[in-house]
DNA sequence: AAGTGGTCTAGACCACGCG
DNA sequence: GCGTGGTCTAGACCACTTT
């Protein structure tokens, strides 16, 4: 625990408690300095970190103010964020039970497309791999997923009815860097209506993604298809000013 | 121009016409610094924008890296960011003409649900509008917009024509800080039919969305409709690591 | 043990808001 | 003109990786 996590930790939690009401101003930096006896470029990263959370701006000649919107902020405290599938999001709830039924295992060659997308060639190989993820026995997505087996060797059926991502994080130690998505709505196709039990009019979430390892490397190019009514995609950002 | 953009620019461009090669480390900050005549701490600043875009990361001990796929970033070079409607979106080719259809531009209070996403009181007053947006002609989407009357006096029907945010942000010089959105799927209502001309089995993507001003204060709640087969929604998400 | 990035300081100057 | 935040420096120590 760095100084300047500590300072913007203390000064959230005082955020938060009242002690510096909505839409007043902060201390100044030297002053703040002084308190927690840090210096200005430390005080500073501190109110960096709060800036970024959307909780405090500063006007350089005037000074640094509580959003008016903190407090609600402090509901959901979250940039644009975690996707990853179905498991990570319901993780909070204890009653709700996620299950999986693996309707597809496979390995083969990517298609041209595929491969630009893993950056990968198109002699390598890949996982191609679809789900049906259920939320308490009830159909809820299909995941079609991709993904290159050199990164990911030793998966399984076993670890495909669980989540992948804990897989691989906690077992294989990959660590996430980013992701680029697309959302698009969609007409139910036969699988959908299928698996989803769509009707025709019943439209579909689709989350067409590519996630990224820390360094960079491409490591799932998936699709995911929600049944429109059991799933809605939350977005926050944060302009710098 | 600071110092910091600057080395940030410089070796942004570096990378990418190929003087530091992708996966291949940078030189290290001490060299860096004596390079660009500058601090070490000033380096560190340049370099934290390069990660924040995606470009390089670090490892403490080892050195600083070019992310693998630092090259495609630069295509699309965003974060999770601007939606905005339509306007911004289409400034780009201009092939395309955007226009407006005003369907409803009345003032009235708020329900209490809109009294609390506008932190505003419900004896507040606010417009309601509902604009028809069209792509050369075409039905594109319908944009249901609730907006303080004290934040945006002075708004009129010429204006609703064209780019509310320009307006805003123009004219009234007010900053956008943020916003919050919800994505889904929904079926298509009567209106979606008569005015998208959607068929009862087109979907309809909807942007549920909260924009708030640099200070916090939310200024604009709106629902947007969009025809399914004319956009996707595109989100890009870094992780700290 | 050597090299690298991460944190922190004290002090300086500048740009901007405000009265 | 004063006070504020924004930038920048030189130097220090620490944590971590690599050899």
């Amino acid at each position: 625990m760095f100084k300047y996590e500590e300072i913007a930790r203390d000064l959230h939690k005082k955020i938060i408690d009242g002690t510096y009401p909505v839409k007043e101003a902060l201390p100044n930096q030297k002053e703040l300095g002084e308190e927690y006896g840090a210096s200005r470029i430390t005080v500073q990263r501190a109110l960096d970190i709060l800036a970024e959370k959307g909780l405090v701006f500063s006007i350089q000649g005037s000074g640094t103010y509580v959003k008016v919107n903190a407090l609600v902020k402090n509901i959901r405290d979250s940039r644009a964020d975690e996707y990853e599938g179905l498991t990570k999001h319901m993780q909070h709830s204890d009653e709700e039970s996620i299950s999986s039924e693996v309707l597809r295992f496979v390995m083969r060659n990517p298609t041209e497309e595929e491969a630009l997308n893993l950056m990968l060639e198109e002699e390598d190989f890949i996982y191609d791999i679809i789900r049906l993820r259920l939320l308490n026995g009830e159909e809820y997505s299909i995941e079609h997923t991709l993904m290159p087996i050199e990164i990911a060797p030793g998966l399984n059926k076993n670890i495909l009815l669980g989540s992948i991502y804990s897989y691989l994080m906690n077992e294989l130690k990959l660590k996430i860097g980013g992701s680029s998505r697309r959302i698009t709505a969609e007409q139910p196709d036969k699988y959908d209506k299928k698996h989803l039990k769509c009707s025709p009019e019943d439209p579909v979430l689709q989350v067409e993604q590519i996630v990224y390892l820390n360094d960079g490397t491409p490591f799932e190019y998936s699709k995911t298809r929600h049944r429109y009514d059991q799933i809605g995609i939350r977005v926050v950002d944060h302009y710098e000013s």
